[in-house]
DNA sequence: CATGAATGAGTTTTCATTCAT
DNA sequence: TATGAATGAAAACTCATTCAT
């Protein structure tokens, strides 16, 4: 697997992302993500090892940049508040404009390609988050209960909110979001 | 002759959830499924036409299980409040009561399985439950915003909690329960 | 494999003909059988050993039964013409009469069923037909030639005429059946 | 890459004929077709969406080959019997040289495989040979009846000679054929 | 005997992966 | 590298045969 041509790998992660969208991860063959690509079979096997190399290498990367996507512009520094809604609204923007990337990361969730280790990084990436919320607690903004409670209602919100949008029951103006994120917040505060 | 086991489809069933849990609707083949079930391979054939049969039947018969739940001891002519919480409790009980089905319609949800007329019917059974909400913002009890806000918040939480309830993040106990109530409750309320 | 009820294996070799006409001997299975024979397939193996048996079973039984229905009202001491001419009769009235059983034989005789014994079994039965073109050629009403050859344009063209008829693009009225004897005569007379 | 070769299908073509012959078109299976042409299972199925196509091509391509093989070198412009018998021998030498064809045809035609069209494409063909005769009758040449009588007596007879000969009852010698073609010509002439 | 559900070997078909070009 | 034909292991499915009732 020489990298030569970083386009082609991007090509790929595509077509396997919207496959996966339209077949789901039980319907995604190599053929194909190949025929989606516009490329052979066996050129998917130059750039990957096998199917779950594509698979798992699709998911890290993923998974980067949609915690890149989350704390961008975000200053730890500002106001818990500030923090929280500038969190809240980028996850959202990035659920939605990345819905495709998203549906992969549930499948591959609950599919037999995960592993202990992606399972594991993957809520290590959530730190962060966490200590945001101590700080909240802390502070006396939001109420002082479980981070799960408080996560559960946030990502649970957010994760549905998206496919809401994408399916059309809702369209997200700026208002609404306004709206909802008042919803949240009056779930956590203090 | 051997009488046609009826109970045998929910062996199958069984089988099919538990396999499901463990490497997701793309890792579930007809001979895992039989080996599960104490079955020959062709013993899950008498029972159903192949295995798209199979899974879709499994998809009907949790649904329509489901949506019983989840009205399960709901009387109508309750005030608001107490209809609500009993289908939140009630969504929550069974969502983790009945996980591995949970997990199943979500995957199925995204799956080369899912037809246009299983996601019509899908979403049709939760007309109920909007009919309530529509009540609760004429009785000005509930903030006045578009249903599809509601239910997500909802819906996403009740959903999250159950995950994070097995992947025993946190144990919901009675007081939990209140809490997450509560904040569902503060998200909602007029 | 008990004999009780001659009446069931007599239904049984129906079915299997019938089967065989409509599918080929490469369609029939055992369960079809039984269907069409309104038996449940257990019952067909208290009757035959297996498959293959009733396969042969049958086999043997028609080819007696034709064989027969060939020299059925034939007096080998009646002149040349007269015997062939009844033989050639029977032949064809047979042939229409059991078309099935026809078919089945000559599907049998190109299947995975047949074996050497069977194979010599059916060519013994043709002996005493040839032994009667032996006596026409030294009786000089008919050609001197190869029985090889006088027995494959008489046993063709019956063939032929029963399929003919069959597929209905001929009706064999008793004009039309005196019609082709002449033509299968003039071929043969010396 | 490897070029899609074309005459694999021809190897397929020979591996199915071949195992027909020696089976019948009940015993053949695709590995067994794959292991005769030499190549992987799959393979089979890069060439033919799968068993059933294969057979109906197969025949359709035989049909073809057999349809050229009767009229090849005939001149319609020759006297009657000159195109006659043109026809009658090439039909013979064609049914010879291509036994392993026409008995996989015959097969074919009582098998599960046929379908309404490939039946009526196959009688279509006989079309030239039935205008033949007309002109035959009209000519006064032969005898002024049915053309499926004529049809009947001539295609058993040469049928029934290829297999004769196949079996080594009769070597088809130039002599023998001579005398054959007489016996046929006899029943039909006026 | 009769039944038809159950079995599992065998068949068809798919698909990840390799390999000749 | 890139291709897609070829491979064969594994999956879906069928069916002859057995067996509990």
């Amino acid at each position: 697997m020489r990298v030569k041509d970083e386009r082609k790998i991007e090509v790929i992660y595509q077509a396997t992302l919207q496959l996966t969208q339209e077949v789901g991860i039980a319907g995604i063959t190599v053929a194909k993500i190949a025929k989606k690509a516009n490329l052979a079979t066996g050129t998917v096997y130059i750039y990957f090892k096998n199917k779950e190399e594509l698979i798992n290498q699709l998911y890290l990367h993923l998974k980067q940049q949609s915690t890149q996507d989350l704390f961008q512009g975000v200053d730890l520094k500002d106001p818990f508040k500030v923090c929280f809604k500038k969190l809240w609204i980028n996850s959202l923007q990035s659920k939605i404009t990345h819905f495709k990337e998203s549906v992969f990361m549930e499948q591959y969730y609950h599919s037999p390609y995960i592993t202990v280790e992606t399972r594991q990084m993957a809520s290590s990436q959530m730190l962060p988050f966490l200590e945001l919320l101590e700080r909240g607690k802390k502070e006396l903004v939001i109420k002082p209960i479980d981070n799960a409670l408080l996560m559960a209602i946030t990502y649970g919100f957010i994760r549905q909110l998206s496919y809401t949008h994408i399916e059309q029951k809702l369209v997200l103006s700026q208002d609404i979001i306004e709206t909802a994120f008042q919803m949240n917040w009056d779930a956590l505060k203090a």
